[in-house]
DNA sequence: CACTTAAGATACACTGTGTGTCATAAATAA
DNA sequence: TTATTTATGACACACAGTGTATCTTAAGTG
């Protein structure tokens, strides 16, 4: 599941090795909050990491790579509050349930949504959308594809301008908002009363 | 209205200058088209301009501000297609218009909306929305701000879409899709018939 | 406890940025 | 046209960051 193209070779259950990919992705959501992700080296990542300039590169092959491997395991994180085993908190059902651990999440949703790996989050979540039998929406007119694709990018685009407006908004506001403005019309054009 | 930060003191009417800018500009766009933005060196655009290292930093700051400049000017001629006198043609209440114009612009158009910039495209298109007496949807519910969010960002992620998809959705296709999932519930929203 | 191997330290070549300086060519203004 | 202004080109430079190579050391494994 996860897409990470951590560098082969070494052992997984070293002690070592997990603690300082430990170390270096702490370091990187704590600079990525403090200075954003553009202003970032690799040896500031060590440096805050406390791990050797070299020994980076012998876990992930450039800055990009290191996100990437925080991503997936956020992306995958996030699937499972949105796909509890109940279903009935999923987002499309529910959108409170959602809103409320992406209103304690905020900082890191921000950091990843504002991220240059945006689009893979994006991606995952239409593929998400489309994986068997999770697609609510469908429409005689409009491709699956498309209302997975508008479903997602809807919910990424207002939960963006929700958590970066200063929470002038409560989330039960929020909540009606998203569900007049995706939920029900895209049940209507499901056919769903 | 443009926001491009051009270094001061220099008479924009010389004809060195006015050729300079545009050698790279047309050197930018050639090249994010090519190579993409990420990858293009600041020395790869002075020399496919035919212009000298040290000459692009007294016109610019730096790669950003070049592609600011550029967005800049795009912006304010789309906004002539979007906002013709008639008014007629005006996105919302005739999307099939402004596709055509996208289409044609197909290849800036991606360029731009997959580029840093793409966030200040949606901040415009907002804005622009919000303009005295441009927004049509009005809701009791929602805010005016959120309601012109949305639809910005909904119609330019369904344009990313579509330009993105190779051209297997027509014209005539999408315009029904964008009418389906955004005009037309934004219009019930506003209570208009 | 012996062995393995990840990590640290350091040096290096390389690419790209941004600035300084000066001669020259080109545009402007008279 | 001619004289003057000034944008440009051609270097050269300091600097920051990347990615690799090599050797030693320390830590975890079995």
């Amino acid at each position: 599941m996860s897409t990470s193209s951590i560098i082969l070779g070494m052992n997984e259950n070293d002690l070592r090795v997990q603690r300082t990919r430990a170390l270096l992705r702490q370091a990187l959501i704590d600079l990525v909050k403090s200075d954003g992700y553009e202003n970032i080296s690799i040896r500031d990542i060590t440096k805050k990491a406390q791990v050797g300039y070299k020994t980076f590169y012998r876990h992930y092959e450039g800055k990009d790579d290191l996100l990437q491997s925080l991503v997936d395991e956020m992306v995958d994180e996030i699937k499972q509050v949105l796909a509890p085993p109940s279903d009935i908190e999923a987002p499309d059902k529910n959108p409170l349930a959602s809103l409320t651990y992406m209103e304690t999440n905020a900082d890191l949703i921000l950091t990843l949504l504002n991220s240059t790996a945006a689009d893979q989050v994006l991606d995952k979540a239409v593929e998400f959308a489309l994986e068997e039998g999770r697609l609510t929406f469908k429409s005689d007119f409009i491709p699956d594809e498309l209302m997975a694709h508008h479903f997602a990018s809807s919910m990424i685009s207002l939960l963006r301008w929700w958590l970066e407006g200063d929470k002038q908004v409560s989330k039960l506001e929020m909540a009606l908002y998203i569900d007049q403005l995706v939920i029900r019309p895209m049940k209507a054009l499901s056919g769903i009363t």
